[in-house]
DNA sequence: AAAAATAATTAGATATATCTAACTAAATTA
DNA sequence: TAATTTAGTTAGATATATCTAATTATTTTT
């Protein structure tokens, strides 16, 4: 019962759609719909990008973001900073809910990474590492030419 | 610059969400959204569910998944087949196209597994797999446990 | 200073995802 | 067979995610 590497994938994978769905639902953060969740994650990874660029970065409409930024606003995830350098524009802040929020995702590899090593000596963890190293190389390498 | 096993995981599953995305931005689903992939993939799972199991399965009402359904099979991903023993009961099938849309996941397993094994020896592919074989099983055994 | 450009908001449209309640048709039970 | 239960649909409500077009306030250019 052996498993390749397509079933561990699929294993680790989904093991970690369930964690995630689990830890949303034992946060606050429940009603976040996945849109949401992934606008916090980039005002968190663009640190503070104001509108404009925050609609560039999602790919939608500036009109969009505006609603979305106003909705994350009501639910005292993000808040508005208007710029002093230029007044038209607003920068886009995470209150500590909207960190937390942007978190999830980091808290989440962390608790699979220990789940994924819990049983190993160390010396098994260090080969596993050093190969999915190399691993993760040839991913990134072969990214470019995936879209075909 | 070696990179730690959470790092390593975020990597991998940073890059599975980005060929996700592209897989079906380059196939004839682009606006399929994420409930209706995943309600496609679970009528996979399921096979061919009764509208009632897939609404459990997907732990919305009755209602909902009815609406839901009528709009896959406007976009010709399902069909409903009434059942011969209870003629109140109807059975969810994928169409061709259907299938298509619930191997994406699959398709993109195989993939990164391609890519992650692609500049490896056999002997390290093997060890890799040895390794990931017992940590999935670490993974599986504290399922349970995970929620709190 | 007047004109043009830019940042964000608002209004109005469409599509989706949900819900509860009411309804229809069919099957089961008493 | 009459009453009850069950499967699915329909109607009507609310929330989200998008869009384009129009508007407001500011800034930049001429």
């Amino acid at each position: 019962m052996q498993k390749n590497l397509e079933q561990i994938l699929n294993t680790i994978l989904h093991s970690s759609e369930i964690l995630e769905e689990k830890m949303k639902q034992d946060s606050d953060l429940k009603d976040l719909t996945s849109r949401q969740l992934y606008c916090i994650e980039l005002i968190n990874k663009m640190e503070n990008p104001s509108l404009t660029e925050l609609a560039d970065g999602m790919s939608i409409a500036k009109a969009s973001i505006s609603v979305m930024i106003d909705r994350l606003e009501k639910k005292k995830l993000i808040y508005k900073v208007t710029s002093d350098n230029d007044r038209r524009t607003a920068h886009v802040h995470l209150t500590e809910i909207g960190m937390k929020a942007a978190s999830i995702h980091t808290d989440l590899h962390k608790r699979i990474s220990e789940l994924l090593t819990k049983d190993m000596t160390e010396s098994e963890k260090e080969i596993l590492i050093v190969l999915l190293n190399k691993s993760v190389k040839s991913l990134i390498k072969n990214k470019m030419q995936i879209s075909n």
